[in-house]
DNA sequence: GCCAACGTTGGC
DNA sequence: GCCAACGTTGGC
């Protein structure tokens, strides 16, 4: 089953807000870029696993898992003037952004720190660490398998 | 708050 | 389609 890493900024919305969503569930929107877009439209499914990361704080990292569960659809805020998500491009017929939802899985005890994940060579080539930007990644195989090793160490 | 990296916009 | 200007992201 795929692994993605969803970036998040935790004074916008973090793992906390998700874990205190009805159902541990939440929508996962406001993405404004098209790579992102691509990943979430057209590769993320349903039941795929997610790697949250809080970026833009104090403890910069992965801080738990999340399951996606339902298909990307399109992010009503494009539609709503007053949201800062409004894209005035975008229209009901050819919606420009989509979101999903995810649920809550786990917590980690303790984030696993950008700082520790540079330090590892088996997660060397995460895209985390190629495309800084990026908000919607793929994490591979062999970087999940050891970064599930990295959260039961804990 | 700074600033490097990178994405987007728009004139030509 | 190029590219300069500008805006945003995100680590530090």
């Amino acid at each position: 089953m795929p692994h993605w890493l969803f970036k998040t900024e935790p004074s916008e919305f973090g793992i906390a807000d998700l874990t205190n969503s009805p159902q541990r569930t939440a929508r996962w929107d406001g993405i404004r870029n098209y790579q992102a877009r691509n990943f979430l439209r057209d590769n993320v499914s349903p039941n795929d696993t997610v790697w949250i990361y809080h970026s833009q704080c104090k403890e910069v990292g992965l801080v738990g898992l999340a399951r996606v569960v339902c298909a990307a659809y399109p992010d009503p805020a494009q539609w709503n003037p007053e949201s800062p998500y409004f894209d005035s491009k975008a229209s009901r017929e050819n919606p420009r952004w989509y979101c999903l939802d995810i649920q809550h899985q786990q917590t980690f005890p303790r984030p696993i720190l950008l700082r520790t994940i540079k330090q590892l060579a088996p997660l060397s080539n995460m895209v985390l660490l190629k495309q800084g930007r990026l908000s919607i990644q793929p994490v591979s195989e062999p970087e999940a398998q050891f970064l599930l090793t990295q959260v039961q160490a804990q």
